[in-house]
RNA sequence: GGGCGAUUAGCUCAGUUGGUUAGAGCGCUACGUUGACAUCGUAGAGGUCGGCGGUUCGACUCCGUCAUCGCCCA
């Protein structure tokens, strides 16, 4: 046990990074695959290599941490594997304003060229989190680190996208995408994402050929006009029924079109007559296919008109040709009407502006099949989701599950390991070494979505396929822990994985985090500025109440709206902790042997030790199952109500009355008993708040012992002792009635009082033990006790456990107050009896009941009714 | 339109299989610098658990329905 003392308040920077360092030099992060200790593994999900740390993350990577260190406390061979993900858009688009502060333009570079500058941004601007999350705490095997575009782990990429194709599971198609003019790429059905937005509905005359009638035709977009092919009408619709195989002239381009009917149109939208345009929507794309009419793309990549349009509209954006196309059929008298209308609008969620549906040959994923294994894991409950309402939600997707659009128009990522002969165009190769003589051929330009890299995380981080040793101890992994934002695009697709390339599940629990929010409800994000840096956190409060107060503040699977008041609970605990750490250590003196534990055998203990024995081994249990079952929040707050309401507000007071005693061996049991209960505390407390509790370890542990980081987990106490539960409660309880009445009465808390309490003889017997206690707790002078003492003259009564408390106070008794405060409890006790008469009464409930709940009832009626005639007596002589 | 979740003290939230005199922290009120801690202590005020209906001897806890809020999907 070290001799220094502890300073009046903990200092979090003086012991935080002494302690990281100490554990790096230890090397008690790097797990080994060679050992007998049963593998307890966690992947991080990996954050964006140019990322920085937020408060998400805080509360993310804190659980992971956690988890693993209780684990490698448990005896297991922990292995928490850190990396980065390459995050090809986010990052590209980083890497692309980065070349325009220069003034280069990407389109000028090549691909190898831009990848260079790519690489050295990369090199300068990735590892920034990561060394934001040492400095969290994190117990990560960092010589484990992975990158998704590292060497290993493009292998494994490609790997797998070469045996989906050898199965026909992937495969080329030309149809529609979803499509981001920012980023100018194809994205997936997941990145697109719906917002209602207030627009218009514009109503259009589309002159019918070779006659001087119009159809009228509703669009939300008019600008796509340009590139419309036909015009459709629902095939049971009496209005239209003369019209069909007419065609129109199309306004402003001349096209001859159709009209066609088809089940697709709804004809209660608009008129019942819809425009048709099958390259740039979904449903025409599909009415398009069904009457073979014209495909016509009128867009360039950016979203601009190209020069499928007439002369004057090539080249607008899509804003400007919309006004133009609408004022242009102003002028020619062909705009119905513009009424107003809400759109949902699907946006690109990386560059944030409205999708285009647009024509282009992409690589997809058939998804149904690889889908079902997943699906039955999550059903079977061989994945389990934590909370398990999430399972619902996957269900869902999986079960509607369509096609992954999986090829990026980007250069950053996994180049498609697909080469096509340069002279015969039907010829191509796919394999991840490539083509032997790859001067004929040319490899597709594509890379692949990032989620499909970062969906083998759990098997490409041991390089799979390889099958080396550590893919072999430490997949699968155990618990997978991330926001369910994410939970179709990675989680869901880390299940198929899994189950597609090694037949099992990648991880056996999914621990859903909280979103976290402001106290407005917005969600915190760098974007709206409302995201607080993690690192001024931990300056103000230190890393540990950051992680401890963050932990406390997350309800199970739900929002945590999030301030930094509340961190302030979590410094306030470090810093009781302290102060009860160093409480104890002032009065343990020199000779005290740290080695040494109580014979609890062969020793009588007292109530108050007997009772925090108890609790403290209550409170482990209770602790051991909130962690179990991922109740992080709730854990946290045993270990805290533990801490600071029975140690501290009690037992440590207690403690002070041996302390300052004359019984010595009565101050070393206290010794014994307080630093048995710091050093489960400490023990239980270091996956939360890691540096704290191993510095104070380092005071409270017993000689020899190794630090705390590796030190043996706590899951069973000693036996629980309800009776001393029971009978301290009574202690608790007259004590604070006694100071109850003093506050009533305004005694200062220097001045002592006597105190009478009439009882009976076994009552009498419990308070004339406790009597040095009271005395000291309750600041109480000369008790006396006895069944047949007279309410002393001028006093203050409480009614308590059965016994009736007086307090002489010379005049001082606020006699109205007393009053009404009685009155008060006999109407609360008047409450109460009429409840239970009613169930005691109600033949059901007796026949039906359990024993137990019957007796509890008639206990609580005797223990009410004593209680009312002592109030009501007492009431009686004030009057 | 479909699904999920929430609604408990002024605020933020606990309340595991139905039986508690319904809890905590913050905030609030009063008192307090006794030799761990004012990042503190002591005492206190404050909810009948969103509305309605049902199951049950008994519901904050289960079922139905309505309302409000949030999220996801279409």
């Amino acid at each position: 046990m070290s001799s220094n003392q502890l300073d009046k308040t903990y200092r979090p920077n003086l012991v935080e990074d002494k302690w990281y360092e100490h554990w790096i030099e230890q090397d008690y992060f790097t797990a080994d695959p060679n050992s007998d200790k049963e593998p307890y593994t966690i992947v991080i999900p990996p954050p964006n290599v140019t990322g920085m740390l937020t408060v998400g993350h805080v509360l993310n990577n804190t659980i992971q941490d956690i988890l693993i260190r209780k684990a490698r406390m448990e005896g297991k061979e922990a292995c928490w594997i850190p990396g980065t993900d390459h995050a090809s858009i986010a990052t590209e688009s980083k890497v692309v304003a980065m070349l325009h502060e220069k003034g280069i333009n990407k389109n000028q570079l090549s691909r190898e060229e831009f990848l260079e500058h790519a690489w050295e941004w990369k090199e300068k601007y990735g590892g920034i989190i990561i060394r934001q999350l040492k400095k969290l705490g994190c117990s990560c095997d960092w010589s484990r680190e992975r990158f998704t575009m590292d060497e290993g782990y493009t292998k494994s990429v490609l790997t797998a996208f070469v045996k989906l194709y050898d199965k026909g599971l992937v495969y080329k198609g030309h149809r529609l995408v979803n499509w981001c003019p920012v980023s100018r790429s194809a994205i997936s059905d997941e990145e697109v994402i719906h917002k209602e937005k207030q627009g218009f509905l514009w109503h259009f005359r589309y002159p019918i050929t070779d006659s001087d009638q119009y159809v009228i035709v509703a669009t939300t977009r008019p600008e796509t006009m340009l590139g419309d092919t036909a015009v459709a009408i629902h095939p049971e619709d009496d209005r239209y029924q003369d019209l069909v195989g007419k065609t129109v002239s199309l306004p402003l381009v001349g096209r001859e079109i159709p009209i066609i009917a088809d089940t697709f149109v709804d004809p209660e939208f608009g008129t019942g007559c819809v425009k048709v345009t099958p390259a740039h929507d979904s449903n025409d794309f599909a009415m398009g296919e069904r009457h073979d009419l014209e495909f016509i793309n009128i867009m360039n990549d950016d979203a601009s008109l190209n020069s499928n349009v007439p002369e004057k509209y090539i080249g607008l954006s899509r804003e400007d040709a919309r006004e133009a196309v609408v004022s242009d059929l102003q002028l020619l008298g062909l705009l119905d009407k513009k009424e107003e209308h809400v759109n949902n609008i699907g946006f690109s969620e990386r560059g944030d502006v409205p999708i285009e549906f647009y024509m282009s040959e992409q690589w997809y994923m058939k998804m149904s099949e690889l889908a079902k294994p997943a699906l039955d894991a999550v059903k079977n409950g061989h994945v389990k989701f934590h909370p398990d309402h999430w399972t619902k939600t996957y269900d869902h997707w999986m079960e509607n599950i369509r096609d992954w659009c999986i090829s990026r128009q980007l250069l950053w990522g996994h180049q498609i390991p697909v080469w096509y002969h340069k002279s015969d165009k039907q010829k191509i190769h796919v394999s991840v070494e490539g083509p032997s003589d790859p001067e004929n051929w040319i490899q597709d330009n594509d890379v692949l979505d990032t989620w499909a890299s970062s969906w083998l995380w759990p098997l490409g981080v041991h390089s799979w396929p390889e099958e080396d040793e550590n893919l072999k101890k430490f997949y699968p992994t155990d618990t997978l822990v991330t926001g369910p934002d994410i939970i179709f695009f990675w989680v869901a697709r880390m299940i198929i994985t899994g189950f597609e390339f090694k037949a099992e599940a990648p991880f056996k629990d999914v621990y859903f985090t909280s979103i976290l929010r402001d106290e407005t409800g917005k969600k915190l994000s760098k974007s709206l500025g409302n995201s607080p840096d993690p690192f001024d956190l931990f300056d103000e409060f230190g890393t540990d109440a950051v992680r401890f107060g963050t932990m406390l503040m997350a309800p199970q699977g739900l929002d945590v709206l999030f301030s930094k008041e509340r961190l302030e609970v979590g410094r306030n605990f470090m810093n009781k902790l302290w102060n009860a750490c160093r409480f104890i250590q002032l009065n343990l003196g020199e000779k005290w042997d740290s080695k040494v534990q109580l014979d609890y055998e062969n020793t009588d203990l007292e109530l108050p030790e007997r009772w925090i024995i108890s609790r403290l081994s209550n409170m482990i249990q209770d602790y051991n199952n909130q962690l179990d079952r991922f109740h992080f929040n709730e854990a946290a707050k045993d270990l805290y109500e533990f801490t600071w309401n029975d140690l501290c507000d009690w037992y440590l007071e207690i403690a002070k009355n041996r302390f300052y005693g004359e019984d010595e061996s009565k101050a070393d049991i206290a010794r014994f008993v307080a630093i048995e209960c710091i050093r489960t505390v400490l023990t239980l407390l270091h996956p939360y708040s890691p540096f704290i509790t191993e510095e104070l370890w380092s005071h409270f542990k017993p000689d020899g012992s190794s630090d705390l980081i590796i030190m043996p987990w706590i899951r069973n106490g000693s036996i629980e002792d309800k009776d001393a539960e029971d009978n301290m409660d009574i202690l608790k309880e007259v004590i604070t009635s006694i100071r109850s009445i003093r506050s009533r009465m305004n005694v200062a808390p220097s001045t002592r009082c006597d105190l009478v309490v009439r009882c009976n003889d076994d009552q009498k017997l419990f308070i004339d033990e406790h009597t040095n206690l009271i005395q000291a707790l309750a600041g109480v002078n000369n008790i006396s006790t006895g069944k047949g003492l007279d309410k002393p003259s001028q006093s203050a009564t409480a009614v308590s456990a059965g016994m009736e408390l007086y307090i002489p106070l010379k005049g001082l008794v606020d006699l109205e107050g007393e009053k009404s405060r009685m009155e008060k409890r006999i109407l609360e006790i008047d409450r109460l009896l009429t409840s239970i008469d009613a169930k005691l009464s109600n033949q059901n409930f007796l026949q039906r009941a359990p024993e137990p709940v019957i007796e509890k009832e008639r206990s609580n009626l005797k223990k009410l009714n004593q209680e009312l005639e002592k109030v009501t007596a007492n009431l009686e002589v004030l009057k």
